[in-house]
DNA sequence: AATATTTATACCCTTAAGGGTATTACATAC
DNA sequence: GTATGTAATACCCTTAAGGGTATAAATATT
């Protein structure tokens, strides 16, 4: 599972939010957050980081292991 | 541009390398890795991370400004 | 300056991502 | 047990991402 899929997951959670109340709110699809959060890889960039966004962040190149 | 372009960008010049050369290298489409490094934002993100871990890399959730 | 190399756009095609909706599975209650 | 809320899959459709190739523009290099 991708560190971002792993990151909002729980952020959402943390925020009590459900997967269809994220969507509402960040503007996305339903079964784009789900698709999302269950570690789908081919996901386009620009819907993840209007993803992430809604906690203030955006995808950065980051080490792969650790 | 994304914190990612640049960071593709700046590091396969370091390497020495062509956006061909890069392309080849990789297993990346030559357009991709060219509309990446422009800053496409609706790019895929298993090729960005194909990408990325050219460096060792991947896309992880990072801060948004700073 | 001219020339070679690298990068950027534009064309058409195939494939699949994302949306909507419905259905199904999984919880956590009551 | 049944009901309720949440999450996961499956269907069809529209749109566009990515690939290949060709051409144009930009950037060295001499």
């Amino acid at each position: 599972m991708s560190a971002i899929s792993k990151f909002i997951k729980k952020k959402r959670r943390e925020a009590g939010l459900t997967q269809e109340e994220f969507a509402i709110r960040s503007g996305l699809g339903l079964r784009f957050v789900r698709e999302l959060e269950h570690g789908k890889e081919t996901v386009r960039m620009d819907k993840v980081n209007q993803a992430l966004s809604m906690f203030g962040m955006e995808a950065v190149p980051g080490k792969k292991d650790e």
